[in-house]
RNA sequence: GCUGACGUAGCUCAACUGGUAGAGCAGCGGUUUUGUAAACCGCAGGUUAAGGGUUCGAGUCCCUUCGUCAGCUCCA
């Protein structure tokens, strides 16, 4: 005999009786009408579901509104569910694909004969808001396949994906309104409950991600809860636009794509160039001071070196074709422009014997590759096809590794950490199941990684599975001023090439071992690095790294040779100094500097003249001054720039 | 590489359905000598990405190539 009532727990402890078959949003109703009002799913033993499935004996139910993390991506699927509803009255003949929650927003996926347009997304969009306003429920359906495959007789794609669907596999079907869909669900109990929304663009892609595949048309849309969410999503998309390093970086003139040179081809012009100058600078004093030399090798080789590295059958097609043979070398000799620096460093390090004593050897050079990527997916400084590595690798014995990944973690935590102030993360990437080398080899590299981490006490994830068929990594994370993910440093150990190589040492017991090796790049590569600083800065570089670090500004022509002197006293202190002696008037030569990101101006007039003084008026810092001797100024930048400040000691 | 959109002065953008390529800023010249985010007047600046085609006539329509952008795929 069926119990006539069930009981279950909410997340405060308390439990609560209703009768059988009673439904989430029965059970919200039952709390209160305020709840039940607000309710928009549940999460029932953890799982989030639609509020008008019926409960069991015995679960945890929490209700589900809309001050709940999860309940968005519940909105987000429903409105990518509106989306297709919308479509589908506007383009009957469209297939419908996916249409899942992603970060921000949603999206759905369409087969139909010619792309969306601007104007189609537009009339989109209002049929969304007529099937909004008409409140259609969300209501679900289980069926058998064959039931499903019936209803799905004209949607190819949906059939594809029932057929995929494993033999246990509960099959469901979501109902708003004249749009049925195949989906797993949960979603919110009406259309009605989807109020602000946004479509954004329209792009192809492919059907399942693969290439080989059919491409689909996919509108993104994004969805909130509230006006002022939907806003202020709106205003960050439009703030990482402002931000955007390839409009800055024209503005700027930090550096230049040009049509001339090619696509994916960096052209630094002097001011980002002084950025990238300044990134080296740094790093290779403080490798320096860590035990390792710089070399410098060709930016061409004979391609017989990358076979001999394996990089050739694997890496090839993002190579740049082979270039023939100097004149009087063999016909079939070839040369490839470099796409990494790995196999040179290894024929420094074999061009002598090496003892145990002598490792860890760490060779660093700030090197130009070049790879051929592919054309749709170069992106500014972003993603390019010549790249400056901040390369460096470093050949030692296994029982060193963990000491060297420690000091490797004290870098890290040394340019992004303390230089920069971004709050990293670690990614420890662990043997794949193709995999090279032995497991008792693998074990010690992974413990040994592990126990540098630990060491550091920094956190740190793994991904398990994650790491190369050559040896395991740590990949450094860090997100920007805005709050975007990054990809910085890298760490990777490698025993497939000093295998390849033949690399050894001579150990203590005078026979010939095989040293381990590890590739590493801290910023990753400039053009990559100097891209994401513009963005976290929005172009206002630290004192340190700004390409004009001070202008003078004289306010009539009286007192130009007096801001001559200032900046001649602030030149002889090393700092980057300009005198905008053009006869503008005070206010224009202001702006002008402030639209710059010119970190100081000093502002030369009569009474500073005399006095040897400057006014002293930071970026941003609006019409703050504060009235300087030229020396204190002097020492206070000096200092400000030693000590690589992130924020302004003036 | 694929799909779509786009490419006009150094920059940002105009030019109705094919009918004389314009403006602001920047630049240059002059006037002004300025006290904390744009002084005033003037001048110059273009093979409309490149090449081909249709047309009496093409920035505008068609084709090819190059490039950019949004994604997909790939990645430092």
């Amino acid at each position: 005999m069926p119990a006539a009532e069930i009981r279950v727990t909410l997340p405060d402890g308390s439990q609560k009786v209703l009768p059988a078959g009673a439904t989430a949003a029965d059970l919200a109703k039952a709390i209160g009408p305020g709840l039940a009002k607000a309710a928009l799913a549940a999460k029932v033993n953890g799982e989030v579901r639609d509020l008008a499935r019926p409960l069991s004996d015995g679960v945890a139910v929490e209700i589900l509104t809309d001050k709940h993390p999860q309940a968005l991506d519940v909105l987000r699927h429903s409105s990518a569910h509106v989306l297709a509803t919308a479509v589908r009255q506007l383009f009957p003949h469209a297939k419908i694909g996916f249409g899942p929650p992603i970060e921000d927003g949603f999206y759905y996926d369409f087969e139909v004969p010619t792309p969306f347009t601007p104007e189609d997304l537009a009339r989109i969009e209002a049929k969304m808001a007529e099937v909004t306003a008409a409140d259609y429920a969300f209501v679900r359906e289980e069926v058998n396949r064959a039931e499903a495959k019936r209803r799905f007789t004209d949607d190819p794609l949906k059939l594809e994906r029932i057929d995929d669907l494993g033999p246990d596999e509960v099959i469901s079907v979501y109902t708003d309104g004249p749009f049925v869909d195949l989906c797993r669900g949960p979603h919110v109990p009406s259309t009605g409950r989807i109020k602000h929304f946004r479509l954004l663009h329209a792009a192809g892609a492919y059907w399942r991600g693969d290439e080989r595949r059919q491409m689909l048309q996919r509108i993104y849309g994004t969805a909130w809860f509230t006006k002022d969410d939907l806003e202020a999503y709106l205003r960050r998309l439009e703030e990482a636009r402002k931000r955007d390093h390839r409009l800055l970086g024209k503005q700027l003139d930090l550096y230049s794509i040009q049509e001339d040179v090619g696509p994916g081809l960096i052209v630094w012009h002097p001011k980002g160039a002084m950025v990238n100058f300044q990134l080296r600078r740094f790093i290779e004093d403080v490798i320096l001071e860590r035990g390792y030399q710089l070399v410098y090798t060709p930016h061409v080789t004979r391609e017989q070196l990358f076979l001999r590295s394996g990089h050739l059958p694997l890496y090839a097609e993002n190579q740049f074709p082979a270039m023939a043979a100097g004149e009087g070398e063999a016909e079939d000799v070839r040369y490839r422009v470099k796409p990494m620096n790995c196999p040179m460093h290894i024929l420094i390090y074999a061009s002598q014997q090496r003892s145990y004593r002598d490792l860890p050897i760490r060779l660093a050079e700030i090197a130009n590759v070049y790879r051929n990527e592919r054309s749709g997916t170069l992106h500014g400084m972003l993603r390019v096809r010549g790249l400056s590595m901040d390369d460096a690798h470093i050949f030692l014995r296994e029982e060193q590794i963990a000491q060297e990944i420690f000091e490797l973690l004290d870098i890290v935590e040394l340019v992004f950490g303390k230089t920069f102030g971004l709050a990293y993360r670690l990614d420890l990437a662990t043997r794949p199941a193709k995999k090279l080398g032995t497991d008792a080899t693998w074990d010690q590299a992974e413990r040994a990684l592990e126990d540098a981490l630990r060491r550091r006490g920094t956190t740190y994830r793994v991904d398990h599975g994650g790491g190369a068929f050559y040896g395991p990594k740590i990949d450094v994370k860090f997100n920007d001023a805005i709050g975007r993910e990054w990809q910085g440093a890298t760490i990777q150990l490698d025993f497939e090439l000093p295998e390849r190589f033949r690399l050894e040492y001579t150990g203590a017991d005078n026979r010939p071992h095989r040293p381990v090796m590890i590739h590493r790049a801290i910023y990753g590569t400039l053009e990559r690095f100097v891209g994401f600083l513009i963005e976290h800065f929005a172009g206002a570089f630290p004192l340190w790294l700004s390409p004009e670090q001070v202008r003078v500004l004289p306010i009539a022509d009286a007192q130009v040779a007096a801001a001559r002197r200032v900046a001649e006293a602030l030149r002889a202190a090393g700092l980057r100094v300009h005198v905008d002696d053009r006869s503008d008037t005070l206010n224009y030569k202001i702006r002008d500097a402030e639209t710059h990101k010119v970190p100081y101006m000093a502002v030369v007039g009569q009474r500073e003249a005399e006095a040897g003084s400057v006014a002293v008026r930071a970026r941003g810092a609006g019409k703050k001054q504060e009235v300087l001797p030229v020396e204190e100024f002097v020492r206070r930048l000096v200092n400000e720039v030693r000590s690589r400040a992130l924020n302004p000691l003036v």
